[in-house]
DNA sequence: TTTCTTTGTTGATCTAGGTCATCGTTTTGC
DNA sequence: GCAAAACGATGACCTAGATCAACAAAGAAA
């Protein structure tokens, strides 16, 4: 179960990681299963768990003042999932996070966090990690104002094929910002171009 | 000239600079003056340097497929400026940045940068603004999905009032991710609900 | 099986915001 | 100082995508 958290860690921190690092992390990442459906965090909660999907998917959305669901991120095998914002600040949480399939995490108390980052390895990865989620939303935001529809479906099919097989096509458009009306249509278009 | 980045890190790291540590700093950030409209990085080019402002104004943009130039960031006095990902990726660039006013700026070298994160505060310092840029993009792609153009803009007003006094408004427009002629209209709208 | 929920499609209509064009006003460069 | 550029406002029109509604199909639940 750790094997996969242990990979990721040393993939982005690129170092190994010794016996004595494994065993801190085994004592501070704890499992968690969550059924289908369930909440890992409500809008208004704290978030005081960062957690590391080693089956399953999830989905962290918001909602807006008119009651609608906006989906802000998708997760599957070997993502994170926290709400940062109150993680990192100890604010109120202002997103939802559900197991959109039963998924098993790995999960860090961010009253474990401080001891973590001592390892330098971890310390890295989380770097890293957050380097890559910066670009990465700075990239979506960009393609946003700068794409139609259509084409950020394609982007995202490039990107990450596994999302669009892994949630149903209402969750992609509004991931994709757009309604699951217009990505049926847009769906449709695309397949007509390419017979 | 150096007094506005040390306190900027120290502020930030929550912790105080040693005199050792703040020749460290003067060593490897070096100052940069800009004239209004020059640039500080192209569109392919290798983002070799972040940039403070010390005094100043400058906006980042990328170009689409159509020539359309869509606003990504606005600086002013205190904040940086960088192409993350070619700076950090070491990858051409993706975005033009330029001075849009006079700016004065102490720049750090990319091959410098990891003598300079051997600095505790440094690091502490890069780890925040990382964290706030994250969360603060996160929240800007969240507006752009969620609200209407006129909330956006309220919105802005009321966290960076200071960016919309330096920019003209086809500028500001672009930012929000709108074209100059919308954000004029709102602009009248709003003005005539609040008499 | 039967019922209920979730998912996806398609049509008709609407609208926020985009596009195009024009025209003052202000700034800037020389 | 003057021409040229940059800025901002406003009108007329257009369109991508939203909204509303109806319906089919496929799971999931019972």
């Amino acid at each position: 179960m750790y094997d996969r958290l242990f990979h990721y860690i040393e993939q982005y921190s690129n170092s190994t990681l010794s016996e004595s690092e494994k065993e801190v992390l085994t004592n501070t990442w704890k499992p968690q299963t969550l059924k289908k459906k369930a909440f890992f965090l409500r809008e208004g909660e704290l978030c005081n768990f960062a957690g590391f999907i080693v089956k399953g998917a999830m989905r962290q959305y918001t909602v807006d003042d008119n009651g609608i669901e906006h989906v802000s991120e998708l997760a599957i095998e070997n993502w994170w999932i926290v709400d940062r914002k109150s993680y990192f600040e100890r604010t109120p949480a202002t997103t939802y996070i559900e197991a959109w399939e039963n998924t098993e995490m790995l999960v860090l108390k961010r009253s474990n966090l401080d001891i973590i980052l001592e390892i330098p390895s971890i310390k890295e990865m989380f770097w890293q990690m957050n380097q890559r989620n910066q670009i990465a939303s700075q990239q979506r935001l960009n393609d946003i104002v700068s794409l139609p529809a259509s084409k950020r479906y394609e982007n995202l099919q490039k990107k990450y094929p596994a999302i669009i097989e892994r949630f149903p096509q209402h969750i992609i458009a509004s991931y994709l910002g757009i309604t699951k009306e217009t990505l049926s249509r847009v769906r449709n278009r695309i397949a007509g171009k390419n017979p």
